[in-house]
DNA sequence: CTCTTTGCAAAGCGTTTGCAGGCCC
DNA sequence: GGGCCTGCAAACGCTTTGCAAAGAG
């Protein structure tokens, strides 16, 4: 469990400060069950009703630190914005299978992708943030589909 | 190698055309060198300099097209815009290593990734379009930067 | 001859940014 | 106290869309 306490550690290590709103954005994720991943204005809407209001210029910074800093996955599911979850480590890592046509997603884990990934950072001198299999398909509803496109 | 023809007649499959720009994109494509990805507005570009301008909405809506027709492949490096390039099958098919900071992009490839994708895939009755592994990661140049984040 | 596709220009929309005030360390 | 961070509003830039004309089958 990635504690406030490291978090706070790791910004200050950089010149950074651990702010009330960080520390709230990162609760939510971390209570976030699991599979489940919100948009920017997702993440902006739940904290609004949880009466934690965050300006979305702030969440839309605060989750693009944190995947940088590899705390949050970015997830692109071709539906013109950016989804984000925590980012779990083995064996809570997962990938995921998406439907082009109805986005939607199944989630798998696979031990040997993560093997490769850290592997193959490893072997170019790279910082492994996350690693995700992202595999586009068409599910069985939308093969039937008679809806063009 | 995928020929007009068989582009043509998969269109035709679904009661759609094949036109001339939909043939010159997709020869671009082909002719690409391997490793080489395109964004929208690179090969509008290109063909412009290669003598054949396309409008880059149709850019736009071919590339989405044949994506979902699994002939080329949707690359998301984190940058604002998407890439495109041809979808090659084993074993030319690869995947990327990608620097979050500098969007470097390393290229490589996996038996064992692509198999699990389409075992993946089958699993669950999709019909696989594309499989990709995206390593998202820091270059080591980048980790020795000084400029923030 | 019908229905798809193109090109143009305008709209759309998620995301980024400049700036002044506030806050963490 | 200094520099990072937030919130607001405006700007941005890639992508999509409406529509009339052109073209494929």
């Amino acid at each position: 469990m990635y504690t406030s306490n490291a978090l706070k550690a790791e910004l200050n290590d950089k010149g950074w400060r651990l702010t009330p709103q960080r520390e709230t954005i990162l609760t939510v994720f971390q209570n976030l069950p699991e599979g489940k991943h919100l948009s920017a204005e997702e993440l902006h809407d739940l904290l609004h009703e949880q009466g934690d209001p965050i300006s979305l210029s702030t969440i839309y910074r605060t989750v693009k630190l944190m995947s940088r800093m590899g705390i949050l996955r970015e997830l692109e599911f071709a539906e013109g914005h950016k989804h984000y979850e925590i980012n779990q480590p083995y064996p809570y890592h997962h990938h995921h299978l998406i439907c082009v046509k109805c986005n939607k997603t199944i989630e798998f884990k696979s031990d040997s992708v993560l093997k490769i990934g850290t592997k193959t950072a490893q072997k170019s001198g790279f910082h492994l943030l996350d690693c995700q299999l992202s595999i586009h398909a068409i599910c069985p509803q939308c093969q039937r589909s008679i809806v063009p496109n």
